[in-house]
DNA sequence: TGTAGCATGTAAGCCGTTACATGATTGA
DNA sequence: TCAATCATGTAACGGCTTACATGCTACA
């Protein structure tokens, strides 16, 4: 036992509980990966396809999840289901402390502007500009994903957090034109 | 030339840089680490000392930084400056148009959230108020940097970059805030 | 005398990405 | 018939962390 996972594997094995209340028999590599870029790539990754199918492959070697060989017409696939010893590790990596920490951030437009003095303020505000509309269009992604939420009381969890989400990226607008405004007057 | 590096080796540079303006003869690895530890830090990553070492032999490799032996004492060390071919290669990073994309996050407490439905309110509750301690304070570090830039104009960036944080950190809190009453209420 | 801080590194390994490769199915 | 999408993988590599190892200096 004991076998410890990294978060992404917790994550991946998440997908597949809240997955199991509804649907058929699991999940394909590819459809986890969907379901992955519609929630976890807001706040945690999106991982490659590529890392899906080794996740997968690592959790069925420990027996954490069931793998069924399908083909349906040519087409092979191979669909994943959470195992009763999934669920228990995922049962208690939520009950253990949260020792993995204060959440990340790698900011790029924070590292650039902390330079900013190298390139001048036109070019500081331009580049300001950039990462608005980069917000607008992540903002609308996720505004698509909480829409299809709609009021289900059994999707309430993954509705609050697409919430979150969603006033990160108006504080982040607020800020930005904020310091905006501050290079304009003072350079 | 060309020689592309990641993006924490820019920021490395930066710190070299922005160092520049007033100090001596460049930063020992210790000196930059700390560096990155008042600044970084909280919007990009905390490197390890390892990392430090490893960056700067790349970079001294390439040409980008001048390390001077000093021996003070009976205790070596090296210091190292930006070059001009290292100044030559920020700038062109800074120049270049944002290829390296939009912020990355790495949110284990949105992660937990969403699968607050296998815990149950309470715990969901108590770990909400785990992180809300956390923000506290994480904010408390960034608000002793920022003290520490006071108003000189020289660092007018990084004050600024310190003050979006501390917004962020601001929002956080009262996000985290709305969501609790609403576990509290709705489950 | 011993601990905390200064200072430098090596080695192993994980996580994740990119590039590459293959093939089936659906619909324009 | 051609492109997009579904579906699955392998190989190589980069970035970063952890663990380990060494030694000096200031100060309590």
């Amino acid at each position: 036992m004991s076998t410890d996972l990294s978060i992404t594997s917790h994550a991946l094995l998440g997908l597949l509980v809240l997955d199991g209340q509804s649907e058929q028999d699991g999940l394909t590599g590819y459809e986890l990966k969907q379901r992955a870029d519609r929630t976890l790539r807001f706040y945690w990754v999106a991982p490659a396809m590529s890392q899906i199918y080794s996740e997968l492959d690592r959790l069925a070697d420990r027996g954490l999840v069931d793998a069924l060989d399908t083909t349906e017409g040519r087409r092979r696939s191979r669909r994943f289901r959470i195992s009763d010893a999934g669920r228990a590790a995922l049962d208690s990596w939520l009950a253990s402390p949260m020792d993995d920490g204060f959440p990340a951030l790698k900011h790029p437009v924070a590292l650039r502007l902390m330079l900013g003095a190298l390139v001048g303020p036109e070019a500081v505000i331009t580049m300001l500009d950039g990462y608005l509309e980069d917000l607008v269009e992540r903002r609308h992604d996720l505004e698509q994903v909480r829409a299809m939420l709609a009021d289900r009381h059994e999707v309430r969890y993954a509705a609050r957090v697409a919430e979150w989400g969603l006033s990160y990226y108006d504080a982040e607008t607020d800020i930005v034109e904020k310091i905006k405004d501050d290079v304009r007057r003072r350079g």
